[in-house]
DNA sequence: CTATGGACCTGAATGC
DNA sequence: TGCATTCAGGTCCATA
């Protein structure tokens, strides 16, 4: 489910909800990816002080109740995995099958939902902190914020041999770019999934720069891209499936040339493009 | 260091 | 209908 733009539209409609909730219980279901890493208990009577993102994740900036605005409590790191979505509910509704963390609070119930579990909610005391950066220390720039520097982007690409499509999902680089918005962005800017990083001139590298920028926040300004069940905090489904113009559309006509949209498959996941269109 | 494949897990869709 | 197979929005880790 979740890239950058569905892990941003969520934050934003949580965000303006939650800031000030003070948690009073937490419940965790099946194990999810990776253990808390603190004792529930410790994370009763704090409150929630801000919500940010980096790449896929949001970050929950806790506060004590003796610094209320001093976000000092330490930070949960969530992420939405495969199949994750945060829903925020006022009242407490039944725990349902699929609900693996259950933050309680005087503003409501925030729940992480997620069949699958590769999802993850995991606290830390601060970015410092070991775990913090095994999980976000080696990640790329942010696409939709001013340190996403073109030359930056053009000089990292053709410092790899992989393929571009693999450069872009790898997040080294960039953040934020999954398996649809790869093969989206790619066929916007006419390169191929499989042309090496090294191989592509300077030129159609500034456009890809631009195009990743534009195509993530137009995805955000669309609420994100529902295929199944993503929705929002609030409920809501995206509306950016209906904008996609090649991701599993493979035999069907290319929307720019009519030729047939291919599907192969790199890394064990499958990339839709069109030869025609992306040549090389 | 890079590249590759496996692992994690459930549910929906497809095929015989 | 029932059962097996394939696929799915992520990313860490072991192995070569």
């Amino acid at each position: 489910m979740p890239e950058l733009p569905e892990v941003e539209v969520t934050r934003r409609s949580l965000v303006h909800r939650i800031t000030g909730a003070r948690i009073q219980r937490v419940v965790v279901g099946k194990p999810l990816r990776w253990a808390l890493g603190c004792p529930t208990d410790r994370l009763i009577g704090l409150t929630v002080q801000a919500v940010t993102r980096r790449g896929k994740y949001l970050l929950l900036w806790l506060a004590s109740v003796s610094a209320p605005t001093a976000a000092d409590a330490g930070v949960l790191l969530v992420h939405l995995g495969m199949s994750g979505s945060l829903l925020f509910e006022v009242g407490s509704l039944p725990v349902g099958p699929h609900d693996h963390f259950v933050l309680g609070t005087d503003l409501g119930a925030l729940r992480l939902r997620d069949p699958r579990r590769f999802g993850a909610v995991v606290y830390a005391p601060d970015l410092a902190d070991a775990r913090a950066v095994k999980l976000l220390g080696h990640l790329g720039m942010e696409p939709l914020s001013d340190e996403f520097d073109v030359g930056r982007f053009v000089g990292a690409v053709r410092r790899c041999r992989a393929p571009i499509k693999q450069i872009l999902l790898g997040g080294q680089v960039v953040v934020g770019v999954g398996n649809i918005y790869a093969s989206e962005v790619l066929h916007r800017v006419g390169i191929h999934p499989q042309c090496p990083g090294n191989q592509l001139d300077g030129g159609r590298l500034e456009r890809l720069h631009k195009a990743i920028g534009l195509l993530l926040q137009q995805a955000v300004e669309r609420g994100g891209t529902t295929l199944r069940d993503f929705s929002s905090a609030d409920g809501q489904a995206g509306h950016f499936q209906a904008d996609v113009s090649v991701y599993g559309r493979g035999g069907q006509p290319c929307f720019s040339c009519g030729h047939e949209i291919q599907r192969i498959v790199q890394g064990q996941r499958s990339t839709y493009f069109c030869a025609v269109c992306q040549p090389c």
